[in-house]
DNA sequence: CCAAAAGTGTTGTTAGTACACCCATGG
DNA sequence: CCATGGGTGTACTAACAACACTTTTGG
């Protein structure tokens, strides 16, 4: 492949808004630089794409190196290209997001950062490179995805229940909902199954605890169930 | 800028899936390819992009360089990056949709292509490389932004009348839609202006003329008005 | 028995859907 | 006067929004 050579010299990347929910709060997974440029600023965990590998599996390499996980709800949602956008060169990057269960969990700093945090979203303020732009993009993309696929499910452990479901709508989307109006809504979609199990130790009345359907769910994704709350 | 010399030899491309209306049936032009690989086959319009050129910006040349057409409606889609979609090599390719109103215009066939033509997208049957695939991406997502955003009028002429208005839904949704429903639904949403014009030389009684009120426009598209039909 | 969160229905309002006839023009 | 598409209203149904009290548990 020689035109390329001949054309300019230029790279991929994919960056990862890897996010997590921790009962209230809806997270965004961040690193602390290792490399120049940008060093010690937080950033998204990006990486360049290799020879032999698809974005999507570029994508995958990088949430698995940081969290281990595998088969997790992951979306493309933007290219960015600005000819400015990286201080040494032109680099065109390709921004994911990810969604993942955070129970049970412990983020390790790949061989390209320094540190690892969980970060909330309403606390973040600069980031690296476009770092800030991109994780605004992708986060309004979550919300809308949100909106009409069932892919909450996604952020939260096998056995939930109903009030952490609504706590996740609402840290999400920004907004308060209203209980019951919820509720109606959430039983008339068929992708929730009752486990007939509920908390325990808990100093209130225990809540029933849910899992939800994967028969149902796959094409409630598909066909993108209107979940408009 | 080192980095990507040492890594791998790869190139960054946009193809552009510009859309257009002719009354009936909604359109795709594609060029007859001039170079290897896949000569003569049709294609989507398409090229690489420049050193010092944004996305965005190389979308619009492409569409410039054929219809001769500026700031017109363009929508990135999404970015394939298969590792074998390009025979000669990585090629990395960003896919946009453009909007265009067909009225007087007249496509030129550009340096990189023999021939162009608009094409019913019910006759699209292959195209080269994986273009079909990006085609059936960006007319999915022309169809979900249509239904939550009053993007019609991009490919409708300055003045038109509702029926023209319907029949532009109906080509590009795939469905037929009540007339009746269908105009209060339009009338109900603030962003069209009754011209008090009428056709001329109709052999049937004239249809009053409008024209989409920029005003209302803008704020429409940011903030996403139901446009459900 | 107190604190804390779980759970549960009804009513009014709004948007959606289905449907059929008369009107204005050119030929 | 005929053919062609333009234009209009109503009744039924389904979804949405607002709202308050009783239940179960741990401490």
């Amino acid at each position: 492949m020689s035109f390329s050579y001949e054309y300019f010299k230029s790279a991929f990347s994919v960056d990862n808004v890897i996010f997590g929910f921790d009962k209230t709060d809806l997270n965004v997974l961040l690193i602390k630089r290792g490399e120049e440029p940008f060093v010690g600023d937080w950033a998204l965990p990006g990486a360049l794409v290799l020879p032999d590998e698809d974005l999507d599996e570029s994508a995958n390499r990088i949430l698995k190196d940081l969290t281990g996980l595998e088969n997790v709800y992951l979306k493309q949602v933007h290219t960015f290209g600005a000819v400015e956008r990286h201080p040494k060169g032109r680099v065109i990057t390709v921004a994911y997001f990810s969604l993942v269960n955070t129970t049970d969990l412990k983020p390790v700093a790949a061989s390209f950062a320094k540190e690892i945090k969980w970060t909330r979203i309403q606390d973040i303020d600069s980031l690296a490179f476009d770092h800030h732009k991109i994780m605004a993009t992708c986060l309004k993309k979550l919300q809308e995805e949100l909106r009409f696929k069932p892919i909450g499910f996604e952020l939260l452990p096998e056995k939930f229940t109903l009030t952490e479901l609504q706590q996740l709508y609402e840290a999400v989307l920004g907004t308060e909902l209203d209980k019951r109006n919820f509720r109606k809504k959430v039983s008339k979609m068929k992708i929730i199954k009752d486990l007939n199990l509920y908390q325990e130790g808990v100093a209130h009345r225990p809540a029933r605890l849910y899992s939800f359907d994967e028969e149902y769910y796959e094409e409630a994704v598909e066909n993108g169930v209107t979940f408009e709350l």
